[in-house]
DNA sequence: TGGACCGCTTGCTTTTCGCAAGTAAACTGT
DNA sequence: ACAGTTTACTTGCGAAAAGCAAGCGGTCCA
């Protein structure tokens, strides 16, 4: 559970937090869908509870996200982004016009133009 | 080997190419470091022989890359990038400016300020 | 011609993933 | 107020992937 550091190289660093099959795709529906319960994020292309439940606990270590209470629901622990992970959005919308262009994943081609023509823009879009 | 398409999300569709602990440390020593050969390539904070073999034939499945004969060097087998391939610059130049602002990774800090300050310019110094 | 080098492959152990099932606490309807 | 449901997990186990060490064929160099 503890980071290795792999190397002094800020990549290999970013990856050893991020490098994986599904944090990533996580902080998509956290940071982009603004989804905030574990069951919201447990939607994603079917991501198992347990590995759902490690990757929030990972993220939270990380400093990219915190956990807090629901005021309106108990049961709930809302996942709320940081600094830290706010600043992953460039990233995410950078992969997601990889993406559109290079692989078979298609939805949302418009946010892809956006990201296109005014990246600066469509950053800000999603930051509270 | 096989890319299993995981959903119709582009940031999904690329992390199945590209999530996981090696493919984008590769990818930085070829596309930031200009690393070409096998041998150049196995150093990156050690990867096992195995691993990067199969990522480059994934890496080549992609489209991301392509090897050629060295015509200098029967043995090697030099790898260069693909334009699909170098349209990754952006993201490996993003991941360097968050991993050196939020990892222990601190290699290269005047990278990070050049991506910071002028991202396009960086970007085009590591085009051909 | 002998030895080193390069780009792998093979076999084996260790770690991680992923599914199914189970659980405690909190909410909801009657 | 009690029964049933929902939420957020945890546990156990089999499958898949990663990692290590050794080996191997072709190529280069003295």
């Amino acid at each position: 559970m503890s980071t290795t550091l792999r190397s002094a190289c800020p990549i290999a660093s970013a990856l050893d937090l991020l490098g994986d099959r599904w944090t990533l795709v996580v902080l998509r529906d956290v940071l982009l869908a603004r989804k905030r319960s574990f069951s919201e994020l447990a939607a994603p292309e079917g991501i198992a509870s347990n590995i759902l439940s490690d990757r929030l606990n990972r993220l939270v270590d990380a400093g990219i996200v915190t956990r807090e209470p629901d005021p309106d629901d108990g049961r709930r622990r809302i996942v709320l982004p940081t600094a830290r992970g706010l600043e992953l959005v460039p990233i995410l919308l950078d992969l997601h016009l990889w993406g559109t262009r290079h692989t078979a994943g298609t939805a949302k081609p418009q946010l892809a133009e956006w990201v296109a023509r005014d990246r600066e823009a469509a950053i800000a879009s999603f930051l509270p």
